[in-house]
DNA sequence: ACAGTAACCTGTTTGC
DNA sequence: TGCAAACAGGTTACTG
């Protein structure tokens, strides 16, 4: 479920629910994530305003005054905001509780995280050695270029390493490199310099669309309101194989890179 | 440094 | 129909 546009479209529906909220009460039913849920995550926040709400990559960022508590949905995780009690749900693992709601972080697969730190949140380990945010100066094709000279991994696999660049997951990846008009297995170290600069322009271009369609709903991500993303709507080769290309009406491939379906026109993209 | 793979989990879909 | 295998939006850790 979570790309970059997904997560945004949570830090956004989240924020005017608990930005300068006062946290009353923590709840961890399941520990068991990505790293165990820390014992004291309770002492730690009980109290404590939410003072800032940002996003780092897939990394939603919840900040006090004592420290940063970090969310990634990892897979299948969602955030939820409850309004009136509803009852809990099957991978309902944690509760954040405040006076007049409570932030339900449901996660099926546990690959997400829940990670409080009172440590300066630019050098926690998790964020310190990622790339550029996409949708920020800082990323263009010279950077991508510059980082792919004598990297043989196909393209698709450079620009979905956070280190390259943050917040372009699978569905995305598909999709930026379709516009691009790029074959997903090229070598990253040889495609030029100006196809490297029409991909990140698509890049962006692509993710921004999917935060204001309120990112891309599959099976079921909704938004912490409970409404479903539209941009599926607009995926022109992403669960699409075998299926009419959009541009041309070649039949698109599929094939698997580092083990995730890769879907692309063989006339389109070269 | 780089490339490839296994691992963390559960739910749903696919194939025999 | 039933069961097992394959697969799913992510990332780290390990191997060679």
């Amino acid at each position: 479920m979570p790309e970059l546009p997904e997560v945004e479209t949570t830090r956004l529906g989240i924020k005017n629910f608990i930005l300068q909220k006062q946290i009353i009460d923590v709840i961890v039913r399941q520990p068991k994530l990505r790293w165990p849920v820390s014992s004291s995550l309770a002492q730690a926040l009980m109290g404590q305003t939410i003072c800032d709400i940002s996003r780092r990559g897939k990394y939603l960022l919840l900040k006090t005054l004592s420290g940063t508590l970090l969310v990634h949905l990892g897979m299948s995780g969602s955030l939820r905001v409850i309004t009136n009690a509803e009852p809990i749900k099957p991978h309902d693992h944690i509760d954040i509780v405040f006076s007049d709601i409570i932030l339900r972080y449901n996660d099926p697969r546990r690959f997400g995280a829940v990670l409080w730190t009172e440590s300066p949140i630019e050098e926690h380990v998790l964020l310190k050695e990622l790339g550029p945010e996409p949708l920020l100066d800082g990323f263009n094709g010279q950077w991508l270029y510059d980082l792919s000279r004598s990297r043989k991994i196909p393209v698709k696999t450079f620009i979905m390493d956070s280190h390259v660049v943050v917040g372009v997951g699978n569905i995305y990846a598909n999709e930026s490199l379709f516009m691009a008009g790029i074959l997903p297995s090229r070598q990253a170290g040889r495609i030029s310099l100006v196809r490297y600069q029409a991909l990140a322009e698509c890049i962006r271009s692509v993710l921004s669309d999917a935060v204001v369609q309120g990112g891309t709903t599959l099976r079921d991500f909704v938004n912490p309101s409970g409404k479903p993303g539209y941009f599926q709507q607009q995926l022109r080769v992403y669960g699409r194989s075998g299926l009419p290309c959009r541009n041309c009406t070649t039949l698109l491939s599929e094939i698997r890179l580092a083990n995730r379906s890769t879907v692309y026109c063989r006339l389109c993209q070269r």
